[in-house]
DNA sequence: TCTGGGGTCCTAGGACCC
DNA sequence: TCTGGGGTCCTAGGACCC
């Protein structure tokens, strides 16, 4: 006999939506976008009387004004989020805790140990839901089954406001009939690989062939969606691991690289990302610079250091680096620069090279920065990689100078609030991005 | 009227080492 | 005379998730 359904999936339904819903009751049964407006930005999240008529995540203001005529658009009270949703584990984590969280608003259970206290999965599922829509006021949805994937994907079927049961006999039966992007790791390139060869369900999934689907989707894809759709997910509720990565990033609308805007763009997020790293004790030794081009064309470029680094000042200059490199190579085959010519400085390591590149007048539309390769970073000593090993040596001051620079600067922040100070000149005007809170609530570790 | 911001993981080629 | 095999790291690009 085998294990029972101990995995619970909880999700909270169009959290975002739900909790502008909840602030003002004004906005309940009524459909809702949170960000973005008819004339322009983006969705970051739609009430269900939105999706209804087609309006999700991520699409453009005035699309989802298009889609849905009385659509209301809400700025989002973006510091209520986190503390909404952190009362919400809270709950979860009073039924067991063995909770993994996976984002702001849903997490797996293994209720195994908490089925002597609270009965079987269904009940905790239902007790789960019973409690987050009286003590919070939001609807969360909750599969449970033997693994985390199917748990997952029966929370997504029991949206919205829905318990979804899976019983190991069933497990076969419930999955065969759904589409192939319930399954994790599908998205909208792959479902379109598997739709042009008449895959469409799970079920149909399961009858393709392993080699099949490493052909059609790279060996490490094909073979875990080919253990996917065979129901075989090895994966146990774990704490959350430590981060990998730090970055940044800035859409820009369509704009003209100059140096002025690339500078003041960089250093903002670079002072953004070092202000995380170190408030982490963490530095890094990859830095790699994306930029967009119009037509969603992107490029990155990276150079790995010897040493990790979270100084402010060197994140900068190594980013604008990069950034003029990127931007020296164009957008890629098929619109890039006719003339062919490289980055000026063959060293590469001097940032006005892309000066010239101005006369061009080369369009972007997005500045990012990450840093990866992160290290444990506790001590003054190790935050000095002096002498620099590398073409990036720092101009005028010195690694001790820019510690100093920046814990001064970290400690004024940490008093008064991001924004008390910065090594920009001037604020970006005119800037199409997001709030700065939804950026401090996408930031936020969980 | 074109598409935000935070991440993770995988692939493939090349350099380099033993 | 003309080319083995394995491992690791770096770079660039891309798919995907919330």
């Amino acid at each position: 006999m085998s294990a029972g359904p101990t995995i619970l999936h909880a999700d909270l339904d169009a959290f975002y939506a739900s909790v502008e819903q909840l602030l003002e009751p004004g906005l309940r049964g009524r459909p809702v976008a949170v960000g973005g407006s008819a004339r322009g930005g983006v969705v970051l999240a739609a009430s269900y009387e939105a999706k209804a008529h087609g309006v999700q995540g991520g699409m453009p203001g005035w699309k989802a004004a298009q889609l849905c005529p009385g659509l209301i658009f809400v700025r989002g009270h973006f510091s209520r989020y986190q503390p909404i949703a952190d009362d919400v584990m809270q709950i979860l984590g009073e039924v067991t805790p063995a909770v993994q969280r996976i984002s702001i608003d849903e997490a797996f259970l293994d209720v195994s140990g908490a089925t002597h206290l609270f009965g079987p999965p269904g009940q905790i599922g239902a007790l789960v839901r019973r409690r987050v829509r009286a003590e919070v006021g939001l609807a969360i949805s909750v599969g449970a089954a033997r693994t985390k994937h199917l748990a997952k994907i029966a929370s997504q079927v029991a949206k919205p406001d829905g318990l979804i049961v899976v019983e190991p006999d069933d497990e076969q039966r419930f999955l065969d009939p759904l589409p192939v992007g319930l399954l994790w790791g599908v998205g909208p390139v792959t479902e379109r690989r598997l739709s042009d060869l008449g895959i469409r369900t799970i079920g149909e999934l399961r009858h393709t062939q392993r080699p099949v689907m490493e052909r059609l989707l790279g060996r490490a894809a094909g073979a875990k969606l080919h253990s996917l759709a065979h129901n075989e997910d090895p994966r146990r509720v774990t704490t959350a691991v430590r981060a990998r990565s730090v970055g940044a990033q800035s859409a820009l609308g369509r704009v003209v690289a100059t140096p002025e805007l690339v500078r003041t763009v960089l250093s903002g997020l670079a002072e953004r990302i070092a202000g995380r790293l170190r408030g982490k004790g963490s530095a890094g030794r990859t830095i790699t610079v994306r930029v967009r081009f119009t037509a969603m064309r992107a490029v990155t470029r990276s150079h790995t250091l010897a040493q990790p680094i979270s100084s402010t000042l060197t994140l900068t200059e190594i980013a604008e680096t990069l950034a003029w490199r990127a931007i020296a190579s164009g957008p890629g085959p098929g619109d890039g620069p006719s003339d062919g010519s490289g980055p000026p400085d063959p060293s590469g390591a001097n940032a006005a090279a892309g000066a010239d590149t101005v006369g061009r007048g080369v369009q972007i539309t997005l500045l990012g920065i990450s840093v990866s390769n992160l290290h444990a970073q506790q001590t003054i000593q190790l935050e000095l990689p002096l002498p620099p090993p590398d073409p990036w040596r720092p101009g005028s001051a010195t690694g001790a100078a820019r510690w100093a620079l920046d814990h001064s600067m970290d400690a004024v922040r940490e008093r008064f609030g991001r924004g008390a100070v910065g090594y920009l000149p001037a604020a970006l005007g005119g800037s199409p991005g997001v709030p700065d809170e939804f950026r401090e609530l996408a930031e936020r570790d969980l």
